[in-house]
DNA sequence: TTATCTGCAAACATTTTGCAGCGAG
DNA sequence: CTCGCTGCAAAATGTTTGCAGATAA
């Protein structure tokens, strides 16, 4: 669980990788794999659940997405900003929204607080959840 | 999923459910529900698993306990700085040393940015995961 | 040709839930 | 006495894996 190569091997272009690949592309915030798996098939690409698995947790590797954990433990994915390196979410609980955020201060900050405490190899988890002004919006309609 | 009403009722004290306390008590670190059951046998209460996550759930609920959720999706449960209120987390990989973070800057940055995108109700996770020195030390003696 | 990928279903791990009985207040 | 809590086992969920066959290079 501690040091692991990363040695990125086979990277095979196949017909479903590429599927994966386009969902991905056509949109803006986090899905679960279930969920991308389900518009693979609404789309008529015909492609395992477990290959859609294989393929995020590949592209994951490589660092060509972005993975969020959910509080309730399920993972999302999202294609993110080329190489933009690291950075993180402001994501909308209603809709799912999310909009990359980039803060210098508090990486310095993080990095800052690791070294203080002796350790090394430090990253960090940093996400933002709210409500975005749309959903509010709709919510607000809803009551009435 | 959104508004919900937060009353703490129930909370009757059973033998059970001092006894899942207690073995948070014993432990600075960070615990799975699954491990704290091990411990709780061990101790040779006989607590049952269901009971122990639905403690750590009332217990996380009433903001007695944090919880975190790593990378896999597995929660951990660690009692945290009574009524402290918020903070982060300095965690070690290979020990699970874990250590209370308080950065009011930071509080103030997630609110800012939220609020400068139109997002209300904000939340926020922030900790930071690396190696402490005392785990360094033990991967060189046993790289030798 | 051949090593890798895919699909399917079974396996897994964690967490939740239904329900009968126990026990705190 | 009552209602919430507990235990057990079954169910639900999300993810991984074994293996035979398909397929890119």
């Amino acid at each position: 669980m501690a040091t692991e190569a990363r040695r990125a091997i086979g990277e095979r272009s196949t017909r479903q990788r590429t599927a994966v690949a386009a969902v991905l592309q056509e949109v803006d915030d986090f899905r679960s794999a279930q969920d991308l798996h389900q518009m693979l098939r609404r789309k008529g690409e015909r492609v395992g659940l477990a290959t859609v698995y294989r393929s995020l947790r590949a592209m994951a590797d490589a660092g060509d997405i972005d993975i969020l954990v959910t509080a309730d433990g399920e993972s999302l994915y999202r294609r993110c900003g080329q190489g933009a390196g690291h950075h993180h979410h402001l994501v909308c609980r209603g809709c799912g929204l999310t909009i990359e955020i980039s803060a210098p201060a508090v990486e310095r900050w993080a990095s800052t607080v690791a070294v203080d405490h002796g350790f090394t190899d430090a990253q960090h988890t940093l996400d933002i959840f709210g409500t975005c002004q749309d959903c509010v919006d709709q919510e607000a309609a809803q009551a009435r």
